[in-house]
RNA sequence: GGCCCGGUAGUUCAGUUGGUUAGAACGCUAGCCUGUCACGCUAGAGGUCGUGAGUUCGAGCCUCAUCCGGGUCGCCA
């Protein structure tokens, strides 16, 4: 039988205790034992740190006795006198003290662990996550864990004071086949029919403003199921807000607040606003990206010109084509790059759409991958075109100007880890403003909304809709950090003619529309206050918080690769009796 | 669905051209130790080499398939 805690009330908890002087009871973890046989030290962990625990055979023998018999991890309560450490440990902020124990209980005994609880583990990650709960008890992920709440706790604080009322939305949800995969729920009272899990509130939360909540905040749980990524859960929680009687510049000046509150609060860190601003086209141009990480230079740069007479065939061809030749000047990589990393970098290059990528290597002489087809004078005018010189790698791609600017956007972050230059103390935060409203569907040669259905043209945009898609921008824009997006907002439509032109304009059918969002529709035929908003990625902001490079580390309970959870290993079977209460039969296995 | 990387004691890893009984460190078990703090010392237990076929006199190592995990492309209005 273990012990109780009977007549023992905590005190304090490990990490606090530093004040000689003082009985306290403390409770927690048995993180390590040197026992030195006439002397044991025990280390207690929680949530706020350690603390030593020493007894000694010349005091109670009882209590002597039980500490010989602690092992890691059994958990712990001890009352005890806090004086001086004989010997101090400068590297615990309460290593200058420790407890005497005077009465100690072992309230529950643990088994050894499948892996060690430590700070520093190697410990592959499948074993961690299998046993998530032990994996929950190290320092690090704790960290973590409670800087999310920090974080969650701010952002409270920072939309309650500005007037947002914090307004659950449901969570079983009509499924919009739009977009992301839905996860479906059956319903057994309407069988055949399924709720959907929300992909995010948003027609909720535009209904809010129809009904004149004003502003809306809600960390909100979204689900999608589509394949996850580092970046990528599937499930997630947005800081969901909407505000009414707004234009674009006042939700993006909102969230600038929330987000110099958030780093001021939770890191120390002053975040200069307003937030520097990027158009899309210029992203796309300058890092071949929609989401582009700004802490390093390597920008993409248009050589078409300064090649457009090199009888070199791949660069001709692109040209003629339609495509450009543009390059990213690798400052400094000539020494890192040697051939057989180029020629890695090059195969890397065509998995990402790209034929290939050709080369100036300027290492000592300039080396150059299609030397044989210049005349003089033309390799100089390429490296003076990109501002290259001796020890820099010029990569150059000519393709489709869409392929270029994918690949080389890609290479040059490739490029950037490779060579170490991006400074990670930095926080490098980026609107990307008027984002194209219409997406190309190649597969189905058809124009396709690029955000859902009611985000709003720009003014001066919309007399295109019809005659030039390719041209329409959108009133929305998208919040970067260090590469990642992190958040994406716009104004919604609000006039009914106009979000009729809009259904138009992505061929969709009255009968479509009508069944899909009808309710929606209808709502802005009862009047609308104009209103926008946002859905900022709280997971995502506390892995770049936390300088973790996957959610599974600010994620209590992350799902792998394959959406499952090694831990409960769900999803799982289900009996057929409670399929049959759904009335779902499943097809038969192959 | 495609591509790339990984899987050897509980854990992290090593393992030579394919060749006796698969090693180390940490952890674990037992014993010793009064100032440790990644305590120290002594002894010990612990392995379907992810799984299944194949090649071979012989496979941890070679071949194929498959499972699991990671990264990425597609996908994510």
């Amino acid at each position: 039988m273990a012990d109780t805690m009977k007549g023992l009330k905590r005190t304090h908890y490990c990490g606090e205790v530093t004040e000689t002087g003082q009985e306290v009871v403390v409770g927690g973890f048995v993180e390590r034992i040197r026992n030195k046989g006439g002397l044991i030290f025990i280390v207690l962990r929680d949530r706020t740190g350690v603390v030593q625990l020493a007894f000694s055979d010349k005091s109670d023998p009882a209590v002597f006795e039980k500490a010989s018999g602690c092992k890691s991890e059994y958990v712990l309560m001890a009352k005890g006198n806090v004086i001086e450490r004989e010997s101090k440990n400068d590297k615990l902020k309460t290593g200058h003290v420790e407890i005497f124990v005077t009465d100690l209980r072992i309230l529950s005994k643990a088994e050894t662990t499948p892996f060690e609880i430590t700070s520093e583990t190697k410990v592959n990650e499948e074993l961690r996550l299998k046993y998530r709960y032990l994996d929950l008890r190290r320092a690090p992920l704790q960290q973590n864990i409670i800087k999310r709440h920090e974080i969650a706790r701010v952002t409270r604080e920072y939309f309650y004071e500005n007037g947002f009322l914090e307004i659950e939305t449901p969570m079983m949800m009509k499924s919009t086949p739009e977009g992301a995969r839905d996860y479906l729920i059956p319903s057994r009272v309407h069988q055949g029919s399924f709720y959907a899990l929300p992909q995010s509130p948003q027609i909720y939360k535009q209904l809010l403003m129809i009904s004149g909540y004003d502003r809306y905040i809600q960390l909100a749980r979204c689900f999608r199921d589509e394949d996850l990524r580092a970046d990528r859960q599937p499930e997630f929680t947005q800081i969901d807000l909407e505000m009414s009687f707004v234009d674009a510049e006042d939700i993006q000046e909102c969230v600038e607040g929330f987000i110099q509150r958030v780093f001021k609060e939770v890191m120390g860190i002053d975040i200069p606003v307003p937030l520097q601003r990027i158009t899309f086209a210029d992203a796309m141009n300058r890092f071949g990206s929609d989401k582009p990480d700004t802490r390093f230079g390597f920008e993409i740069q248009d050589i078409t010109d300064t090649v457009k007479d090199v009888d070199f065939p791949v660069f001709r061809n692109a040209i003629v084509d339609g495509g450009t030749v543009r390059a990213i000047n690798v400052r400094g990589g000539a020494d890192t790059y040697t051939r057989k990393e180029i020629d890695k970098l090059i195969e890397h290059a065509k998995g990402i759409g790209a034929k290939g990528l050709a080369y100036i290597r300027w290492a000592g002489e300039p080396n150059c991958s299609f030397k044989k087809f210049l005349k003089d004078g033309e390799l100089e005018a390429i490296c003076n075109a990109v501002g290259a010189g001796s020890g820099d790698l010029i990569l150059i791609c000519a393709d489709k100007t869409k392929t270029v600017l994918s690949t080389l956007g890609a290479v040059r972050l490739i490029c950037g880890k490779r060579l170490g230059v991006i400074d990670e103390n930095k926080y490098n935060f980026l609107w990307i403003t008027e984002m194209p409203f219409f997406e190309y569907d190649e597969d189905n040669n058809t124009w396709v909304a690029a955000h859902h259905p009611f985000t709003m043209p720009m003014e001066e945009c919309i007399e295109y809709l019809d005659s030039d898609p390719a041209n329409v921008r959108a009133k929305a824009w998208d919040l970067v950090l260090n590469g990642t997006e992190l958040s994406s907002g716009s104004m919604r439509i609000t006039d009914f003619e106009l979000q009729q032109r809009m259904f138009e304009a992505l061929g969709m059918t009255d009968e479509e529309i009508q069944a899909k969002f009808g309710f929606l529709v209808d709502a802005y035929r009862y009047a609308a206050p104009p209103h926008g908003g946002m859905g900022i990625g709280l997971d995502r902001l506390a892995m770049i918080m936390c300088k973790a490079d996957n959610l599974r580390d600010v994620t209590a309970f992350p799902k792998v690769q394959n959406a499952s959870e090694l831990m409960s290993e769900c999803p799982s079977p289900v009996d057929k009796e409670s399929l049959d209460v759904l009335g779902i039969m499943l097809s038969e296995k192959e």
